[in-house]
DNA sequence: TTAATATTTCCATAATATTGGAAATATAGA
DNA sequence: TCTATATTTCCAATATTATGGAAATATTAA
């Protein structure tokens, strides 16, 4: 991963507003929440959660599929799953006892 | 933790050379590396890393000591574990099946 | 005490991000 | 086709963040 993609997904994640949606994405699982039930659940206006949603999306971190009129986001996992290799590359210069590995889910 | 916690954290790390100076303290171990010989490393001019380290410092990943005329500076491992713990709270509803567990170090 | 070194604070400038109303676009169903 | 519903784009106001030179502070060593 470059240093730029990570940047830009930790900004996408360092709002309020999208770390909630984020995090609601991430317990929802693979099939994912309509945006319109995203801004209803977190009392985001429709234009805010737009702004929000296409960050995370160009971002790598929420993938949107349309279904009829909906659009609907899901987490990105492997992602994720990167993003938290990156932050903890080469650990404590490989010196295992320092630090014990972190069970995700 | 609480989203507000998370948000400064991820904010801290939302930025290059602050996203530079934590990785290279993740893999500089408990022991730590001065202040100077960070932005000499990275090429960032005092004032600015100073910024930068009362940053990550203020969001708790990373704690400052002193020697002497010297700042050493150090990663809390225990911090981030807990962002990444935070992050991936509740993953998929609680089916395994859906995500694998990632080994940080 | 004086000089050298390490780091932080002060400050002004510049750049970037957030917000949400209103209008535009797109699909579904009657 | 016409109407209702879902989402996005446009836009301007507001707020936040990053940058680094110069001065201030603090410690060490001579």
């Amino acid at each position: 991963m470059k240093i730029e993609l990570a940047v830009e997904a930790l900004a996408a994640l360092a709002q309020e507003s999208r770390l909630s949606i984020f995090r609601l994405l991430i317990r929802a699982g693979k099939e994912g929440v309509a945006a319109g039930v995203l801004g209803e659940k977190l009392g985001i206006p429709p234009a805010t959660l737009s702004f929000h949603l296409k960050t995370l999306t160009h971002a790598g971190l929420v993938k949107p599929r349309t279904e009829g009129r909906f659009v609907i986001y899901s987490a990105n996992y492997s992602e994720m799953d990167k993003l938290i290799a990156y932050l903890t590359e080469h650990c404590c210069a490989g010196d295992a006892a320092q630090c014990a590995p972190v069970k995700i889910c």
